[in-house]
DNA sequence: TTGACAATTGAACAACTATTCAATTATAAT
DNA sequence: ATTATAATTGAATAGTTGTTCAATTGTCAA
């Protein structure tokens, strides 16, 4: 089956991996609240209007995916965007809805 | 809620419905395919290996996303990408996961 | 040490999704 | 008309996923 595609089967599941993260409002909502700088679980719990819970289990998600990274001060962890690169693919995705 | 985002939640929800539609293997392969020209579902089917059902259910869900479009001729329905630029979209991705 | 707060975890549940299967529609050829 | 091929459809099934809830861990302050 490879043999017909550009990109073998393996970069493909790769792909579709990605944006199956990436297909998820809860998920999307932290990483635009996280374009503006770190921050931790509470803030954001606060800031989308959902338990802690719910947004650490998502956090993990995003944090296996390398699309977030996290960092341990006091009481509290922050969360950051890992690179830069998504918000381009963010952007370029709302350019496609918006057309 | 939507005070704190530079988009509204109504365009989150638009842009991980996208993400959601191109999260899924079977449909990424089904535009790789016909970014080559059109294809008939039985074609597709057999490239892919897959049922025609399978491919036909698909492809009614990227055709209701306005991602594909058909064409009736004779006892075939031909296939074709709707835009351009979702094949941006696809290599934006590839960069992201191949960095 | 005790109490309060931050965050994580796992189980459970409900909702959703992709494929299969069988049946059906539609077109073309004999 | 009948047969064969192309494609669609809907129901059923199995697998996956997001949130809630309760319990737990870790850290700081009193």
């Amino acid at each position: 089956m490879s043999d017909i595609f550009p990109i073998n089967t393996d970069k493909i599941d790769e792909l579709s991996d990605f944006f199956k993260i990436m297909g998820d409002s809860t998920r999307i909502k932290i990483m635009l609240v996280l374009e503006n700088g770190e921050l931790c679980v509470n803030e954001m719990s606060k800031k989308l209007n959902m338990t802690k819970s719910a947004i650490s289990h998502q956090l993990k998600i995003l944090k296996n995916a390398k699309l977030t990274k996290a960092q341990k001060r006091g009481k509290n962890v922050f969360y950051s965007l890992c690179d830069y690169h998504i918000k381009t693919v963010l952007d370029m995705a709302l350019e496609h809805i918006q057309e």
